[in-house]
DNA sequence: TCAAATTTCTACCCGTCGTTCAGTTTGTCG
DNA sequence: CGACAAACTGAACGACGGGTAGAAATTTGA
């Protein structure tokens, strides 16, 4: 029991419209803040995108940090699901390639070329820190990944965490060039960055197993 | 004969110091920058970091959008330059080997974690046009390289205007999560990505050459 | 068709921040 | 020391943009 009040609940047909114009603003939201950035951006800006004043946006979200960090709560989510995807597969080229194609695919195709990741330091305080919090998780479970391989000879020896870092980069930088309207498709894009990145660790190439006679000191 | 005034000149030694004083300004900026981005930075942040009131800050810069400008101009200018030396080494690898760890190297080490590559978008008109064209040629020239290697076969042969892009996403990204106080130096960081990043062309590894019988098609 | 609920609009408030200006302090040079 | 320029200050302005209140319009459901 809540806030007990004899509210009328708001039947099912008419919180599916809801929830729809929510989404509606969250990705025009999206799509201003990737041209002009979040600070850059005025809710007249979002409103303008949506035919609406900005007024009309006050009955979905209370200011304009939180349709920030609703987009946050999307993409994490979308994050968290592609990577708990790549942890069923087998080697950790085959979960690295899946992690880099789908964070790139998710990005374009359902995410209006997520800006996000530019826009953490614009949320304060608890919910920023919520939001590194989980960033923070998948950066860790890549940089796993990573290790992996190199534990198991599919990777040269690099620094796990700077690896990630530039595989990260190199990813969330997508949206500060990619034109939804170009001629290049997510899912192509995702899987050229995934050659081109995990190329860059894997060990064994055309030529055949390097025997590993070096590491073995006594 | 420009606007023909007896204005006395401005003497040698205090020349030097105002231009001293500007680079502070213009430091002091971009740590701010890094740490807010261009827009949530207020004058007074910047001045604040110099002991003195923002008003000051106007006796260097006309506006808040100048002293960005002047940032960039400055950045530009140590990617023009390594981009030079960098073309005078002999191979593709060695060249772009060069031009990433140099440009890690400036970033960290002499522009306070350069966050310029994000507030691109902050300029208008036509500075921005200036930086936008400053930075494509840079692409274009870093492209070249690639696609030199490729043709040298020192590199596979990737799509080389995504790996350009790829390349300068990780490195961008730097700006992001580097701590000047952090034990990394700027110098390894930038051979660390110099070497994963170039390590994700070069074709020929460990092993020996690799016969290149299957294009001869006649 | 009518009432209740939901959505959107018009009009306004107010804090912040870039910018201006007139004046004071600090420094330089003869 | 004295004259002048450079560096800086403090007060105030004005615009922009986030946010509020209440009225109007639209949609929902009988």
């Amino acid at each position: 029991m809540p806030t007990g009040a004899a509210q009328t609940k708001p039947s099912p047909h008419v919180q599916r419209k809801r929830r729809k114009r929510r989404a509606e603003i969250l990705h025009a939201a999206l799509r201003a803040f990737r041209t002009k950035g979040y600070h850059a951006t005025t809710l007249d800006d979002i409103a303008d995108d949506l035919g609406v004043r900005k007024t009309a946006l006050y009955h979905y979200f209370p200011d304009k940090e939180t349709i920030l960090y609703e987009c946050h709560r999307e993409a994490l989510g979308e994050i968290k699901r592609l990577m708990k995807e790549a942890q069923k597969l087998d080697t950790a080229e085959e979960r690295l390639a899946h992690v880099i194609q789908e964070h790139v695919r998710v990005m374009t195709d359902t995410l209006e070329g997520s800006p996000l990741a530019f826009e953490v330091p614009a949320l304060s305080g608890r919910r920023q820190a919520q939001v590194i919090a989980a960033r923070d998780r998948y950066e860790g479970e890549l940089r796993q990944i990573i290790d992996d391989g190199i534990k198991s000879k599919e990777f040269r020896p690099v620094d796990s965490k700077l690896a990630a870092f530039a595989i990260l980069g190199a990813i969330n930088w997508i949206a500060r060039w990619y034109q939804p309207e170009g001629p290049l498709q997510g899912s192509e894009l995702g899987a050229e960055f995934a050659d081109y990145l995990v190329g860059g660790l894997s060990n064994a190439r055309a030529c055949d197993e390097i025997p590993d006679e070096m590491e073995s000191s006594s």
